[in-house]
DNA sequence: CTGAAAGCGCTAACAC
DNA sequence: GTGTTAGCGCTTTCAG
């Protein structure tokens, strides 16, 4: 057994080429580069022949070489700011999955503080990328959205929609997941239910909230404003919330809180008042990140398919630059996933319902 | 204002090229590329005049061509397997970051159930990278270090060591930290300190408990076996074990979870038990994940730097393949960063020690 | 269906 | 210090 260096390098040039292959399998390298791309114009008896020559040298084409001939690469800067690390993986998942299939680069850039998205975007448009993929709570920032539009460069948000600006998205429709949720705390017997909103610079924090205040409204009930607490999306500004909605008279008999974080520092909150999940109170979260199926009791909550969300985002962008490229209009798509109400074990009708 | 399209392209193919800037600056490519590259020969006003030019034209060098050219382009294939997305994101991040600058493509594999590592290292293989990285517990698996050292690639560990299978590693010294904390908790004034332990198929574990074992024998405590409760660093596992310890009598004052996950479990047993942390309980943790700074109270924990980390393993396996392309010999070394000891707010002196 | 020629944009190696 | 020449490995275009 030879032990072949397959797809290695001699001197960081690529030790077997298209031109070996095709010397082994008697035709032109053009042929080869045929096969690889699976073209359906190279007849059965010679595809055959060039596949075993590929896999005889262990071949595998130069990437670096693919891209400058066929001037098909794209390179994307993405821009981050303080996500949850169950966010931003999921994510970054999706992303270099779907850049990988497309021959696109992706240069991360975190909108650190002191380092405004603005700055961030004119720095990558500066270093040549050709287009951008934002999230929020840059996305739903006003002078990142006019920068966008005045750059023309080729955009897509994640996490929010912004028909009105000309600018491509990607989302689902928090409205619909808040009030479908909200419906079925409903459903399972609850007349008073609290809810923790998200932080103000995120539009989803109003959709979600006007989801809510709906479901209540179509059921008839009191939108009480008590039972609506401020938080900020994050698990610290859950437990005050929650705080405050148990220390209600009546208190509510389920919470909503309007994302997992939050929702797992009401089940904590909970736990400290001595009130069993959900026996004693129903929690329902959002988003279903890593900490919802964490927890104990696992989250009842809104799957929201991040993963699938960036790689649909990355796929519209490289497809908008590569039609710009070709002399198209780029198409402002705003793309809508589904998203997906789990029912895990925080929610359960009310004491009172089940005695009743 | 002209709306330039800098660093843009037609049909695919880059708009502005170094030759342009050459022409501008009236120098060859050839000293475009220098000025590019910082090389030192180059003689300041010339400099400044192809610096001018690329400013004035928004040139940015085409990246295909640089790889194709210099032959310098890395390809790393990167094997995680079920990480909690806090050492996922963190990874990545640290991970993505090298890579950029360092002309290295990383291709991301999930070894899913029925994927095995072995499986899917031999595919990476095949498809022609120049090195692997490899996280927990694949890097722990005694098939895939043997499979790694049979087919001589390039291959960096991390969060593990293993000096004897010449692999080169990156890693804390999970040791010392266990020592460190556990000596800390001590310190607190603590005799009787649960431990929670991690998955077997993971070394840290081992390296953990050992670390705990000598901390307490240094300091002539007794080595209660009912003080060390099986987990698997999953929150879940966490729940049961802090469980049993906390049903001991007499209860540990402080229990030193070896993971956060765990850690964070027990805080939410204890406030199940009534315990408060951490005036009733005393709770550390180990990694300082995003759920340490997440829950309340803040946990007292070991911070592994695992973007650092993952930087480090990028750049070690990266020269290491140019060194091999160069004919050299790559080095198998095995670095270890710093741990810290961050102290929060789960830890205290056990209430006996304060009253007495 | 297959091949030949030309060149993508850059940099190594060498001249000057 | 700087320019010249050649070519990285692939794909496009056009011929057959």
């Amino acid at each position: 057994m030879a032990k072949s260096r397959q797809g290695s390098s001699r001197r960081g040039h690529t030790l077997v080429t298209a031109s070996d292959v095709a010397r082994l399998a008697g035709v032109s390298p053009m042929t080869v580069s045929r096969v690889i791309n699976g073209e359906a114009s190279v007849k059965e008896s010679t595809r055959a022949a060039v596949n075993k020559a590929i896999r005889k040298l262990g071949y595998s084409p130069n990437k670096a070489a693919r891209s400058l001939a066929s001037a098909n690469e794209v390179q994307i800067g993405l821009l981050y700011a303080n996500p949850s690390s169950a966010y931003l993986s999921a994510m970054l998942l999706g992303v270099l999955e779907q850049a990988r299939q497309s021959d696109t680069h992706i240069m991360l850039v975190e909108c650190a503080p002191g380092n405004s998205p603005t700055k961030v975007i004119r720095g990558l448009i500066r270093s040549g990328v050709d287009g951008v993929m934002v999230t929020p709570p840059a996305a739903d920032d006003p002078e990142v959205l006019k920068l966008l539009r005045k750059q023309s460069i080729n955009a897509v948000t994640i996490g929010t929609v912004h028909e009105a600006d000309g600018i491509a998205s990607v989302r689902i429709d928090d409205y619909a997941a808040a009030l479908a949720m909200t419906r079925h705390i409903i459903e399972l017997g609850h007349r008073r239910i609290g809810y923790i909103k998200g932080a103000a610079e995120h539009w989803s924090t109003s959709w979600r909230l006007a989801g809510y205040r709906d479901a209540l409204r179509e059921a008839g009930l009191e939108l009480a404003g008590e039972l609506v607490a401020e938080g900020d999306y994050s698990y610290r500004s859950g437990l005050r919330a929650a705080d405050q909605l148990l220390n209600l008279r009546p208190a509510p008999t389920a919470i909503f809180a309007s994302n997992d974080d939050m929702a797992a520092a009401t089940v904590a909150t909970a736990h400290r008042f001595s009130i069993g999940v959900p026996k004693g109170l129903t929690v329902c979260g959002f988003d279903d990140t890593y900490l919802a199926t964490t927890i104990w009791p696992e989250l009842t909550t809104v799957r929201q398919p991040i993963a699938d969300m960036s790689q649909a985002a990355i796929d519209l962008l490289v497809r908008n630059v590569r039609a710009r490229r070709a002399g198209l209009e780029s198409e402002c798509a705003h793309i809508e996933l589904d998203f997906e109400l789990v029912q895990r074990q925080s929610d359960a009708p009310p004491a009172k319902a089940i005695r009743g």
